[in-house]
DNA sequence: CATAACTAGGACTAGTTTAGTCCAAGTTAG
DNA sequence: CTAACTTGGACTAAACTAGTCCTAGTTATG
């Protein structure tokens, strides 16, 4: 449940291999640095770009390179910039569904999608590529105010 | 993004309707209640049966009643009886990817997995349909322990 | 004990979404 | 001017999801 849809896991992954070398990288080498098809890279990249997370450097030599400092990159960002913006359930836009009024659960909704998507802008490209993993250990979010 | 399906959010209507009458409710005086088609009401029902959130009585008169006291029913089990386990990537559980090595991305998915998982086991059925939202402000989340 | 009112379980279908491919056009380095 | 790129969008195939339907089993009630 709460699927990550594969494009989004797909742009984390080219977003890290950018933030790894923050040189140009053309869509082919990050194809065949991580091993997902060429198309699709391409496919991606231009999403990245569209939402302004990755630059092109068009022409021969050109290719693409992180828009900003890892650091400075959420990763609610690039999951936003894939599959549209975070929401854990249909009724939190402009929809009206006709029982509204009696939908106490909808503002409850809206809390935990709050929740979750706080939790995900904590977290950076940056350190998202740190070698050893800082932000898996429950104490560690928790001094990091992540976590309660 | 983060898309919670259609049949985990039909879940939790059919769970907080519920958890507002502790009676014996048929799959038909639900299904006319919510607004939702009979059939899909049932299928709901009997997923929610198997994984022990609901009993069910059979025979005439018989119907589906929560298994437990809304209070000791969390989002998340909803969620998984739904949808199946709470998890945000592919490479989560047993499947070992080639490059796991090198995948120091991974762990930290892990992380916000744990995040997230958390703050839907915080929030329980009886919460759900306190008719004045309480999980909704974020200070109240802060005092709950939910939220930084 | 017969019937009506239910649930149980699973097979099935239609529709939508998602992943992935491909092509034509525009840009730039050399 | 040519080769190596990006851009944008159209297109296809496959997967998944939502939803339907059917048969069998269980129980209350007259």
């Amino acid at each position: 449940m709460l699927r990550l849809s594969k494009m989004a896991d797909y742009g984390t992954q080219v977003m890290t291999y950018m933030a790894r070398d923050l040189a140009v990288h053309s869509a082919s080498e990050v194809s065949a640095g991580l091993g997902i098809a060429a198309p699709t890279v391409s496919k991606i990249l231009k999403m990245l770009v569209r939402k302004n997370l990755v630059d092109s450097v068009m022409g021969a030599k050109g290719g693409y390179m992180l828009a900003r400092d890892p650091a400075a990159i959420s990763i609610a960002e690039i999951i936003d910039a894939m599959d549209g913006p975070i929401s854990i359930t249909e009724c939190s836009g402009t929809t009206t569904c006709e029982r509204e009024s009696t939908c106490s659960t909808r503002s409850n909704w809206q809390g935990i999608n709050h929740i979750i998507q706080n939790a995900l802008e904590k977290v950076n490209l940056a350190e998202m590529i740190s070698p050893k993993p800082q932000v898996m250990d429950m104490s560690a979010l928790r001094s990091r105010g992540i976590l309660i």
